[in-house]
RNA sequence: GCACCCGUAGCUCAGCUGGAUCAGAGCGCUGCCCUCCGAAGGCAGAGGUCACAGGUUCGAAUCCUGUCGGGUGCGCCA
């Protein structure tokens, strides 16, 4: 059960209760009536903020509300007290024997505590990953590969119905520029001197397993066909995703739609989501202003063919066809976005990198154009993650083909340090990721802390087994019985997992999860570090079977807490260390 | 020139969509404890005008405007 959404309930029935009175006006606005954990534990267990969101529109006074509404509250069986305080907070505080029943729950829950309805099956496109088919993943498409993952498994455990999605840029000069440079070293597979990589073409040594593997296929036979560019690009694009896709999987990525930009020129919906904005006059000849401020020599005039984004919020107009009459990138764009809106998505996410900040407003103004403000898009921008080595700077070449690359970070470090690290900052805030920090076994370390933290549970469970108590059982079990300040901590913590999930799926942050983990840890550390000084708090207990039995079946939810907020992350929780 | 992101303790960052004698965590620093329990330590302390200036209201780190500083972009490259 979620905690603070039950006792919603209870205070929108109490103010039902005196509208029913005629103490209130009917109809007034609740969306911004909220319940939540106070920020001073020692104020109680819930706080609303009802009395001081409804005062205005009720004419009231905020504390004159409250006191209607504390006596109401007062009523309700799971209320031990409850008072109003400070400006118009009404301050709850439960019995003491609705925390027992908080976690019989979340154990009779296990492996779905935490799951939500909220989403309501809602449909939600997470797009994410997208680099160009050109080669290896490096270490700046590892951020936003993680960042989407573990939201849409955020998404998930909040109850909507998720599409991991993938666009391939397999149209475009790029992609010819590739097709050239396997080209080269199919030429090289065959015995050729090609020297050196023309200036221009991708160099990198993926390349020449794909030169290999079109010999095998093709033997020498492309040499003579005059399409022969077009079999190599077809192929070579294949191989590259080929690469990514296994570059993906060593971080446990698994994306559900891969989605070709080619197949969108070549089945005619770039020309039909074009004709559809002409047809709501949303498309014009026209051209645009220079850029004010730097002087720009190439700069010249142009008519071109615009689509009206300024109409839904962006800067300028955007270009939809280059001047020799092909389409732009953004063209494809428009009916990719088209695309994903006939699907029936009803939140478009898009994850980019920090360079593509000009994307979020033409990608809004897209949904905009083509479902006015039924679908939700919301571009999530991942900033750089700078690395370093014991506090150095890593320096990368600028010479193309000499990156980091995504799978030597992951090789080196693990995939569960590199998700959990990538996950322990905001989206929007650069990171700095250290090779020896993050991989140091010390409680400094928050991926260590977590997993830590899980793997002692897993100890003491274990342990249990050895001296005869078997913890899978629930018989015994009286959750009244841990009556600590700590154990009381963790138990307020654990009442608080629902509503993070909640919290962070609403917001598209999966990082609020990492750090409600490395909280619900460093609780259950401190109770562990007391058990050290006082014997009688710790989980086992020769001669109390009882209060044995009922601690490791504490141990169990708060297992299944970090578990399934780890498997959010991404992050496999471990049994020993 | 314009747009977007960022600015919170010496450092790295949280701050739950405007809440409360609450500005928090970790590192680092200082002082104790830990050679016996469940290895990869524990407890406590010091520190900040939330970049700056205005505004909005019962109430602002949070919203608005402006300034300063850092980053990223800015018409036929995808």
């Amino acid at each position: 059960m979620n905690l603070f959404a039950h006792f919603q309930g209870v205070v929108l029935g109490a103010v039902d209760a005196l509208v029913v009175a005629g103490k209130l006006p009917a109809g007034l606005d609740v969306s911004r009536l909220a319940v939540e954990p106070p920020r001073d534990s020692t104020h109680g267990d819930v706080a609303t903020n009802a009395a001081m969101v409804l005062a205005k529109p009720a004419g009231m006074n905020p504390r004159a509300l409250a006191d209607l509404l504390v006596p109401i509250l007062a009523q309700n069986q799971d209320v031990k007290a409850v008072a109003a305080a400070g400006p118009g907070f009404i301050n709850i505080t439960l019995n003491d024997n609705f925390w027992p029943r908080v976690l019989s729950s979340a154990l009779a829950a296990g492996d779905t505590y935490g799951a939500s309805k909220m989403g309501a099956g809602q449909k939600v496109n997470v797009e994410y990953v997208s680099a160009n088919p050109t080669g290896p993943l490096h270490v700046g498409h590892c951020r936003g590969a993680i960042f989407g993952d573990a939201l849409a498994s955020l998404l998930v455990l909040a109850g909507y119905d998720v599409t991991k999605e993938y666009y391939i840029n397999d149209a475009g000069a790029q992609v010819d520029v590739l097709a050239q440079s396997a080209f080269l070293r199919y030429r090289e597979a065959l015995g050729e001197d090609i020297g050196e990589i023309p200036a221009g073409l991708y160099p990198g040594d993926y390349l020449i397993p794909v030169g290999q593997a079109l010999k095998a296929e093709f033997g020498s036979t492309l040499l003579d066909k005059s399409d022969y560019l077009e079999i190599v690009r077809a192929r070579t694009i294949e191989l590259m995703m080929d690469l990514v896709r296994d570059d993906l999987a060593s971080l446990n990525i698994k994306q559900d739609v891969f989605f070709s930009e080619k197949s969108l020129h070549s089945n005619g919906a770039v020309a039909r989501a074009i004709e559809k904005l002409r047809s709501e006059g949303l498309v014009y000849q026209g051209s645009l202003p220079p850029p004010k401020g730097e002087v720009n020599e190439d700069w010249e005039d142009r008519e071109q063919t615009l689509f009206r984004s300024t109409q839904f919020g962006d800067d300028i107009d955007r270009p939809l066809v280059k001047s020799d009459g092909s389409y732009t990138y953004f063209a494809s764009d428009v009916a990719y976005s088209a695309d994903k809106i006939a699907r029936g998505f009803d939140q478009l996410v898009y994850i980019l990198g920090a360079d593509h900040g000009g994307y979020v407003k033409r990608l809004q103004a897209l949904g905009k154009a083509f479902a006015g403000n039924k679908v939700q898009v919301d571009p999530k921008l991942c900033q750089l993650v700078k690395l370093f080595r014991n506090g150095e700077p890593v320096r990368m070449s600028k010479r193309a083909g000499d990156f980091v690359t995504l799978r030597e970070v992951v090789d080196e470090v693990g995939p569960d340090v590199v998700r959990f690290m990538m996950l322990y900052r905001k989206n929007e805030a650069p990171m700095d990721f250290d090779f020896v920090k993050v991989v140091e076994q010390s409680n400094d370390n928050p991926v260590f802390h977590v997993q830590y933290a899980h793997a002692r549970i897993c100890s003491v469970l274990r342990n249990a087994l050895k001296v005869g108590l078997d913890a899978s059982s629930n018989a015994g079990i009286d959750f009244s019985l841990l009556t600590d300040d700590a154990e009381k901590a963790l138990i307020r913590k654990i009442s608080e997992f629902p509503r993070q999930v909640e919290a962070a799926a609403l917001a598209h942050e999966p990082h609020r999860i990492s750090f409600y983990l490395y909280e619900l840890a460093s609780d259950f550390n401190s109770l562990w570090n007391k058990g050290k000084e006082s014997p009688q708090l710790r989980f086992i207990l020769q001669d109390q079977a009882n209060v044995s039995l009922t601690r490791l079946a504490f141990l169990r939810v708060i297992r299944y807490c970090l578990a399934n907020g780890l498997r959010v992350l991404g992050v496999r929780p471990v049994e020993e260390m």
